[in-house]
DNA sequence: AAGATAATGATAACCGTTATCATATGGCGA
DNA sequence: TCGCCATATGATAACGGTTATCATTATCTT
């Protein structure tokens, strides 16, 4: 026989339960100014459930990734880093090159442009990234 | 006695020397379609020097991304790809989330308006990048 | 409570990229 | 042309973030 479906959890990823470190990793990003790395996410996640491993905070990170409560960013480093996705929204990044901090901005013009563009090679928009590098103001006035 | 400036190469990087190798990896990539990995480029150069090594295939593209000569793309998988800068110019990529094709885009607006939201946020701009996510035509076609 | 299956932790494996180090090479002055 | 020496090179070990593996635990349904 057929089961039923589990109840919602954090995860709404196809069969996927309630669980205790999920919503630990969940809470660890939503309760941060975002930005966070694996490992730091894993240090705040630790707080909550000391015992909980890495290899957990990597699985919930892709899962919670995949029903859109966390979304990704990966800087020119390589190192991927996670923000509550929704509280904010979309929001595109200005990275320094000088001391490598982050400022969110959005430009309402330039997401419409982009749609503009994918549609004129045929492609059926999903998703967009757009990080633009240069001197933060701070940095720019040390040089 | 101060010696004089080794004469120009394929990379202009400060003290540099010629090098039949750097200058076979910026062919490999010059006369490729472009979006080549590192591993890809390897397999190229070697075709041209058949003793040339992966590392120095590393230590050139980082030389020559350096000089401007080459440009470095680094998709969602976070592996490496090269093309030939100058040639075709700045542009940006459209990649099929499906198939995994990029098509080269720019749109001249979007770039413009780039400009002024680092402005608006005290960046000086150095570069950026952007990368449009969603199905190409083909694969829009079949689902 | 029991059975089925997803979740977990520890850790080995993976893989692209870099560092290391001994040797080879290029380019300059003589 | 020769010799010097900094740069370039090749082989390979090391690195570091991420993933896979596997035995065990937790969760959910009946």
């Amino acid at each position: 026989m057929a089961r039923k479906k589990p109840e919602v959890n954090s995860c709404d990823c196809q069969g996927a339960r309630k669980s205790r470190r999920r919503d630990a990793v969940l809470d660890a990003v939503a309760s941060s100014d975002g930005h966070l790395s694996a490992e730091e996410v894993h240090r705040e996640a630790k707080k909550r459930l000391p015992g909980i491993g890495i290899a957990t905070v990597y699985r919930s990170l892709k899962c919670l990734c995949g029903c859109g409560k966390v979304s990704e960013f990966i800087p020119p480093d390589g190192v991927a880093r996670y923000e509550a996705a929704g509280s904010r929204g979309h929001h595109d990044h200005l990275v320094c090159t000088a001391c490598g901090c982050f400022v969110e901005a959005v430009d309402p013009e330039i997401e419409r442009l982009q749609e503009r563009l994918a549609a004129r090679h045929g492609f059926r928009l999903e998703g967009h990234r757009l990080e633009i590098y240069g001197l933060c103001a701070c940095c720019a006035r040390k040089k």
